[in-house]
DNA sequence: AAGACTCACAACCGCATGCGA
DNA sequence: ATCGCATGCGGTTGTGAGTCT
C-alpha cells in the first residue's frame, strides 16, 4: 500500500478535454511502435500535451484496436445485469465477461439504461441497486433466470462460482479479456499485438500484421490495412493540416512531403478519418497544432467521435 | 424557431492497490 | 517494514446531441 500520492500531472501545462483526431492518431501509433511501459512517461516521449492517466483511459476506452463500440447486444446486456447480480459495482470484474467492452462502457450503459429497465421491471431498481453492491446473494442470480440463458451467462455463472471460490486469482480469470489483462498483454510486449485468438471481436483499429475480423455485430470496413509507422515531424504537421479534409489532399502530401505514405496507409488514414469524425461534406476538423494548448479544453471539437458511429448496426436511439 | 430539458457518454478525479527499492 | 511510484478502479462531472414544449 503505498503512501504519500504523487501529484498526476502538472494541470497547468496539461491539456484536458476531448481528444483531437491527431492526438489520438500520436497516440495510437506512438503505442503501436513502443508500447505503453510507462504511462507517465509516454505522453512527453509521444509529445502528447496530455497527463498520462488521460493517454491510458483514452487508449483502454476508445483507441485500443481490440475494444468494440456500438450497442450491447441483448446477451451482453443480460450478462451485465446477471453480473452486477453477483459482483455489485465491479465493473472491470463485470467487464472481463465481456471482451472488448470497457469498464467505462459498461458502467455508463449500466447508469443510463439497465438500471432504468431493471427498475421499471421491478419496481425499485436504487434500493435493489444499493442492496446488490454488497451481497453476491444467489438469489440475485435466479431472479435473473427470465433473461436468455445462453451459453455466454452460462459460461458467465460457472466464471463468477469459480471466481469466488479462488477470490479473484488472476489465474481464474475467465476466458473473456477483461480491460486489464488485454493492457497488460499489450504492456508485456513491446508493441501492440492484438492477435490474441480469445479475442473474437475485430479491432477497432487494425495493427501491423493484424486485420480485421469482420463480425456481423459490428460494422467495420471491409478492407485491411495497417498503420503506418510514420512517426516524423511531417507525417504529424500533415495530419494537423487536414483543414479542411480532402481525399485528395492526402495525395498531394504523398506527393510533396511524405513519399513513403503508399497506398495501404492512405486507405487506413482515410478510415481514420472516417472513424475520427474528419466528415470532408462538413468541413472536417479544425485540427489544433499539438503542443499548443487550447483555449478551454472542452474546445470546439467537442466530443468529435460522437459525431461518426460507424458501428451502429441497430441503433436504439 | 428557439429555449428548456433530458439523455448518453467521454473524460476527469482521487482513492486503492501492486510492486520494486 | 516502509516508502514512493505507477497503474487500476469506481464515482462523478461536463458537454454535445436529441427531444420536448
Amino acid at each position: 500500500m503505498g503512501k504519500g500520492r504523487a501529484p498526476c500531472c502538472d494541470k497547468e501545462k496539461v491539456k484536458r478535454g476531448p481528444w483531437s483526431p491527431s492526438e489520438d492518431l500520436r497516440l495510437i501509433t506512438f503505442i503501436q511502435k513502443h508500447g505503453h511501459q510507462n504511462w507517465r512517461a509516454l505522453p512527453k516521449q509521444a509529445g502528447l500535451l496530455r497527463c498520462g492517466k488521460s493517454c491510458r483511459l483514452r487508449w483502454i476506452n476508445y483507441l485500443r484496436p481490440d475494444v468494440k463500440r456500438g450497442n450491447f447486444t441483448k446477451d451482453e446486456e443480460d450478462t451485465i445485469i446477471r453480473a452486477h447480480a453477483t459482483l455489485g459495482n465491479k465493473w472491470s470484474k463485470i467487464a472481463s465477461y465481456l471482451p472488448g467492452r470497457t469498464d467505462n462502457e459498461i458502467k455508463n450503459v449500466w447508469n443510463t439504461h439497465l438500471k432504468k429497465r431493471l427498475g421499471s421491471m421491478n419496481g425499485n431498481a436504487d434500493k435493489k441497486d444499493e442492496s446488490m453492491a454488497t451481497s453476491s446473494s444467489s438469489s440475485c442470480v435466479t431472479s435473473m433466470s427470465s433473461f436468455n440463458d445462453k451459453k455466454t451467462n452460462e459460461a458467465f455463472e460457472m466464471a463468477v462460482v469459480s471466481d469466488k471460490a479462488n477470490h479473484g486469482s488472476p489465474s481464474e480469470e475467465p476466458e473473456a479479456l477483461s480491460s486489464s489483462s488485454i493492457s497488460s498483454n499489450v504492456t508485456n510486449s513491446n508493441q501492440v499485438n492484438v492477435s490474441n485468438p480469445e479475442i473474437q471481436e475485430g479491432p477497432l483499429f487494425n495493427f501491423t500484421g493484424c486485420y480485421y475480423n469482420t463480425s456481423e455485430e459490428v460494422n467495420k470496413p471491409e478492407t485491411a490495412f495497417d498503420i503506418p509507422l510514420e512517426s516524423d515531424l511531417e507525417f504529424w504537421n500533415m495530419l494537423d493540416s487536414l483543414v479542411p479534409f480532402q481525399p485528395e489532399g492526402i495525395q498531394s502530401h504523398n506527393e510533396t512531403q511524405c513519399p513513403d505514405f503508399g497506398e495501404a496507409e492512405n486507405k487506413w488514414l482515410l478510415y481514420l478519418e472516417q472513424e475520427l469524425g474528419l466528415d470532408p461534406k462538413d468541413g472536417g476538423f479544425e485540427a489544433e497544432p499539438l503542443l499548443v494548448p487550447e483555449t478551454n479544453g472542452m474546445g470546439t471539437l467537442g466530443h468529435y467521435h460522437n459525431t461518426v458511429q460507424p458501428y451502429e448496426p441497430n441503433s436504439k436511439q
